[in-house]
RNA sequence: GGGUUAGUAGCUCAGUUGGUUAGAGCGGAGCGCUCAUAACGCUUUGGUCGUGGGUUCAAGUCCUACCUAACCCA
């Protein structure tokens, strides 16, 4: 029976928007290996989909005022469209608001509550009166009781990360409708009891984790320090898959219980036979793909919900968390114009570029900071200097020399051979591990012998020499390289290996080679092809660079260290004090309401215009009851450190004014 | 605040269980070639391995503290 493989990619929220950090997340790499397991004959079941639920999905549809099924829909177009054109090669690319995961989801409810594992417990939860509901802690917001600010989330503070029970926030308001109409009552939950999973969760992290991703496994295992906790998996939300359970009828099964099951759904709508592979025990390896982000769901949640079904689900057999990728120096970011997002990508260069130059930047071991001049120093040297240029340059001495027919082979060669085979099977192997750098760095390998061997053999010598025998025996070697290329080249760049095939008038199968062989025959008719890439030169580079690097960097002030010259009393409050400030230059005028302030202390200076940690607005200058004030003395908290909110910060006598303060 | 990961040549990264002169690609410099897309090949230049302590005959590799970044959790 041939080996089944299953393989998931991370299903992204619906309206999340997709830049280049997602596709070599988890897209790039699934589709590499799904594709080079085909390519070996596997038998594949691949697939990835939208999350469509959740309260990002609510948020989303009331801020563009749609309903949630026509928001969704809005979005998971783009997504198809996305996966389109980058040719990710799913079986289904599919969604979770369908008949089909609602049935699984009450299915697999029922049989957690028959083996004793759901509990019902209540829980004090924010309600909005006005809004009809109770509040998950993100669409709570109020005022910080430990720094003041306001803007705190319902169970963080933004600005100093203080942590605390929704229930200390100050004047709490509703993110739906803004209402302040809050109460803290009493709701029931369903819990599902993973304590109990605990050792048996524990034994199969201890056979399983070792197999996977350094990454993954790393996280797993601070997970296995800590103790499994019951968690609730209803939320009081109108929106997602609905409670099976009597007295549950306002509420929704929370997205971690219902998404990863998502695969299993949009497999069943993929393939009829889906049950052989999520059933198929150790005739199945299942490989998982996902950002590091991610680990804790699949390394955690969803097998103890599989394991706790005891029903024999299968479970990852190679989990492969990927780092984030930053793009020039930063994060990708919408509100930033930081990054370019799969919709332009594929606008500014053809999807194979993309697919080479961010699986050979893969961030496999930690955070990577991939840049526009980087890309285009791997497609100009990889991808056009030395594949596009070899089948250039072998096609055309060929036609030119010989006509378009595979020039007779003389004896074979087996040093060639033996090179190619040695580089073919360390990147067999790579794939084989999930190593997406070092198989590419084993592809460049196989690509470099191909342009080393036109070095040595040299034909267009031996052509001016009248050795045609011995020129056209080379060119056949090169003619064997370029169908080898087309095939190991397939999982990686579909687009361009298919253009390699079609050198060849007859064509062949892009199967994995298992060693190299010539299956190109004497006289094969072959075609001159188009380059097959495009140089990137630098203008292009500095252009896009510009486009998608947001402009000015921070020219904005910084922190400064000053010193207090000169105290006075505010005119009308008696709680605030004008200062006089020395921060290097000319003394500048703040009014400040902290109880520390006294003349000869040295401290931190946030001039008008400076961004403080947080802060949505930089520092403006205010009229502070009357008094004009040009920035702000800064406490602990206000810059990122600690939680005193109430002094300002006090530096020793050796702070250098005017120096810039470091606030992290 | 806790857990985890990372900090190695200008850039992006490798460096197995501690063991002789720390590796690769790109970039830079030089040479060769001219079939090819200013492409290809060869040679070469770059590092007190985040900082301070410690263990050891021996540490990039182990321990500790600190700094910086990221993720998860509280």
């Amino acid at each position: 029976m041939t080996k089944k493989y299953l393989i998931t990619s991370a299903l992204p929220y619906v309206n999340g928007e997709l830049h280049l950090g997602h596709l070599i997340g988890c897209y790039l790499p699934s589709d590499v290996y799904a594709r080079f397991c085909r390519a070996m004959g596997r038998d594949v079941l691949y697939v990835c989909g939208a999350d469509e639920h959740g309260t990002t999905a609510v948020v989303g549809a009331a801020k563009e005022n749609l309903p949630i099924i026509d928001y969704n829909n809005k979005y998971y177009e783009k997504h198809l469209r996305a996966m389109h054109d980058f040719n990710l090669s799913f079986d289904l690319y599919g969604r979770t608001h369908t008949e089909k995961q609602e049935k699984l989801i009450h299915e697999l409810f029922s049989r957690l509550d028959e083996q004793g594992l759901i509990e019902e417990r209540e829980t004090i939860q924010p309600f909005s009166v006005d809004d009809n509901m109770f509040l998950a802690d993100r669409q709570l917001v109020g005022t910080c009781p430990k720094c003041g600010f306001d803007g705190a989330r319902g169970d963080q503070c933004d600005k100093c990360s203080a942590t605390y029970e929704a229930t200390e926030l100050l004047n709490p308001r509703s993110t739906i409708s803004g209402s302040d109409r809050i109460e803290m009552r009493p709701t029931k939950n369903l819990f599902f009891l993973a304590s109990k999973m605990e050792n048996i969760w524990r034994e199969w992290l201890a056979e399983h984790a070792p197999k996977w991703s350094k990454t993954a496994s790393a996280i797993a295992r601070g997970w296995a320090n800590e103790g499994l906790r019951d968690t609730s998996i209803t939320r009081d939300l109108s929106w997602g898959i609905p409670v099976n359970k009597p007295g549950y009828e306002n509420k929704v099964f929370y997205v971690w219980f219902d998404a990863p099951w998502g695969y299993v759904s949009i497999s069943h709508a993929a393939n009829e036979n889906w049950a052989q592979w999520w059933h198929g025990g150790d005739n199945v390896h299942y490989a998982q793909f996902m950002g590091k982000d991610n680990v804790k769901f699949h390394a955690v949640f969803f097998p103890e919900q599989q394991l706790a079904m005891n029903d024999n689900w299968k479970t990852v057999d190679m989990l492969k968390a990927m780092n984030f990728l930053n793009f020039e120096g930063g994060k990708f970011s919408k509100s930033q114009k930081r990054g370019i997002f799969l919709d332009s990508a594929i606008e500014e260069a053809p999807a194979d570029a993309w697919r080479y130059a961010l699986l050979a930047s893969a961030p496999e071991t930690d955070d990577t900071d991939f840049t526009i001049a980087r890309f285009a120093d791997i497609v100009n040297k990889d991808l056009n200097g030395m594949l596009g240029n070899f089948v250039s340059r072998v096609c055309k001495l060929t036609a030119k020399n010989f006509g378009t027919n595979v020039p007779a082979a003389g004896k074979w060669d087996t040093e060639l051979e033996s090179q190619i085979n040695e580089k073919l099977s360390e990147l067999t192997s790579a794939l084989d591990a999930c190593e997406f750098r070092n198989a590419i760095a084993a592809l460049r390998g196989l690509y470099a012998i191909g342009n080393e061997y036109m070095t040595k053999m040299e034909p267009w010598a031996l052509v001016k020499n009248g050795d045609m025998a011995g020129a056209g025996d080379a060119l056949n070697k090169c003619f064997q390289l370029i169908d080898l290329y087309a095939r190991v080249s397939a999982p990686f760049i579909p687009g361009t290996a298919e253009k390699m095939q079609n050198v060849f008038v007859t064509q062949n199968d892009l199967s994995w080679p298992e060693k190299f062989v010539a299956r190109i025959a004497d006289g094969a008719e072959f075609v001159v092809p188009e380059n097959l890439f495009n140089r990137i030169d630098d203008e292009t580079v500095a252009k896009l660079t510009e486009k998608y690097t947001p402009k000015v960097e921070d020219n904005s002030p910084k922190l400064v260290v000053a010193e207090i010259v000169a105290v006075k009393d505010h005119p009308s409050r008696d709680d605030l004090h004008i200062l006089s400030v020395n921060a290097g230059s000319a003394p500048v005028q703040v009014v400040c309401g902290a109880p520390n302030v006294r003349v000869g202390l040295r401290g931190v200076l946030a001039p008008v215009g400076c961004r403080l940690p947080g802060a949505k607005k930089p520092m403006a200058q205010r009229t502070v009851a009357g008094v004009e004030s040009f920035g702000m003395m800064c406490s602990a908290a206000e810059v990122g450190q600690g939680d005193n909110a109430n002094e300002i910060i006090e530096l020793g006598a050796d702070a250098a004014i005017g120096a810039e303060y470091k606030s992290n």
